[in-house]
DNA sequence: ATGTGAACCTGTTCGC
DNA sequence: TGCGAACAGGTTCACA
C-alpha cells in the first residue's frame, strides 16, 4: 500500500499488534527481500532473533520498527512496501501467501508478522538509527536509508516555507517535484493528481513559473487530501492494498481525478483527461487545470 | 550539478 | 477464446 496514508494505516496496525512483543525468529524466503540489507539475508534473520519491538515509526512512505536487540543499541527494521508490499498480522496456521517473503515469529506465540510482495519492489533492511536533527516526533531517531527522505507534510518538523523555496528554485514540472521524496515525502501518483486537481493547477507547469503562494497552496492540498484519505483507511482498488488485518480502505470513492478518465469533473463538468507523464499516468480536468504550452517531463 | 528516462518485477486487464 | 500489449499505488541509477 504505497502512499503516505496507506503506509500510515499499516504503521498504526503495527503499533497495535506488534509493538512491545519479542521476536523469536525470522524466516526469509529468497534473497531479494533483503537486498537492501548490506550484510545479506542470513545476517538479517540472525539479528532479528530475540529483539524486542520498541516502536513503529514512519516518514513519508518509509516504515520502520525500532528494535532492541539483546546486547546492542536499538536498530531499525526498515520496511518499504514498494508498489505491492503488504505487512500482515496472521496466525501461524494461516496458509502461506503466494508471494510471502518474510515471516516473524514471536515468543508469545501470538500472530506472526508477514511480509508479502507480489512485485518485489519492496524489502526489509536492519540499519542503525541516527539522531533526528529535524525536530521532534522521531524520538528513536531516523534510520540511515531514510536520511535522504524529506519530512512529509504531516510531520511536525515539516517546514512549509523551506519546501516552497526549494520548489520555486527548480526548473522542473510541478508534479515531478511533488513526487520527489527528497523535497517532500509521502506523495505518490494518486495523491499528486488529487492535490493538483484540488489546487486547480496542471502538473506539467514548471515550479519556477508558479508563485510561492500557489506552490504553498498545492502543498496544503496535498496534506489535506492525504489526511482525508487516512480518515477513510487509505485508497484500495483491490486486495493488494490492505491493512495488517487484510482490510481495504475506501478513499477510492472520494477520488476526483485519479483513475477518473472520461468522468465529468465534479467542479465544472468537463471530462477528466488522462495523459502520459514520466512513464506513468496523470489525470486532470482540462478546464480547471489548463495545460501549459510546451510539454516538459 | 541538474534534469530526464528507463529498469527493476509479477499479475491483471485491454484490444484486436 | 487467445494472445500480445499496455498498465499498475515506487525508487534508483545511468546518462545527457
Amino acid at each position: 500500500m504505497p502512499e503516505l496514508p496507506e503506509v500510515e494505516v499499516v504503521r498504526r496496525g503495527l503499533e497495535t499488534h506488534v509493538v512491545g512483543r519479542h521476536i523469536r525468529a525470522a524466516r526469509l524466503t529468497g534473497a531479494r527481500v533483503a537486498r537492501r540489507h548490506v550484510a545479506g539475508p542470513a545476517d538479517l534473520a540472525a539479528r532479528l532473533a530475540d529483539a524486542q519491538v520498541l516502536a513503529a515509526d514512519r516518514r513519508g512512505k518509509y516504515l520502520w520498527l525500532v528494535l532492541q536487540p539483546p546486547a546492542d543499541d536499538p536498530q531499525a527494521l526498515v520496511v518499504h512496501l514498494g508498489m505491492s508490499g503488504q505487512l500482515l498480522v496472521e496466525d501461524a496456521g494461516a496458509p502461506p501467501e503466494k508471494h510471502l517473503h518474510a515471516t516473524l515469529d514471536f515468543h508469545d506465540d501470538g500472530p506472526q508478522l508477514r511480509f508479502v510482495d507480489q512485485r518485489t519492489f519492496g524489502g526489509l533492511a536492519l540499519t542503525p538509527l541516527q539522531p533526528d536533527r529535524s525536530g521532534d516526533g522521531h524520538g528513536h531517531g531516523i534510520p540511515e536509508p531514510v536520511l535522504h527522505i524529506a519530512p512529509d507534510p504531516l510531520e511536525e518538523s515539516f517546514d512549509r516555507a523551506a519546501v516552497v523555496r526549494r520548489m520555486k528554485g527548480k526548473d522542473v514540472a510541478l508534479k515531478r517535484v511533488l513526487l520527489d521524496q527528497g523535497v517532500v515525502s509521502g506523495i505518490g501518483n494518486i495523491y499528486a493528481d488529487e492535490a493538483l486537481w484540488r489546487a486547480q493547477v496542471h502538473g506539467r507547469r514548471l515550479t519556477s513559473g508558479l508563485t510561492k503562494p500557489a506552490l504553498g497552496r498545492v502543498l496544503d492540498h496535498a496534506a489535506d487530501v492525504m489526511r482525508d484519505a487516512l480518515g477513510q483507511g487509505g485508497t484500495s482498488f483491490d486486495a493488494l492494498y490492505v491493512n495488517v488485518n487484510g482490510a481495504s480502505g475506501y478513499f477510492d470513492r472520494s477520488l476526483e481525478a485519479y483513475g477518473q478518465t472520461g468522468r465529468p469533473c465534479r467542479r465544472c463538468g468537463a471530462a477528466i483527461r488522462r495523459e502520459e507523464f514520466m512513464n506513468r499516468s496523470s489525470h486532470f480536468c482540462p478546464r480547471c487545470q489548463p495545460a501549459p504550452r510546451a510539454r516538459r517531463g
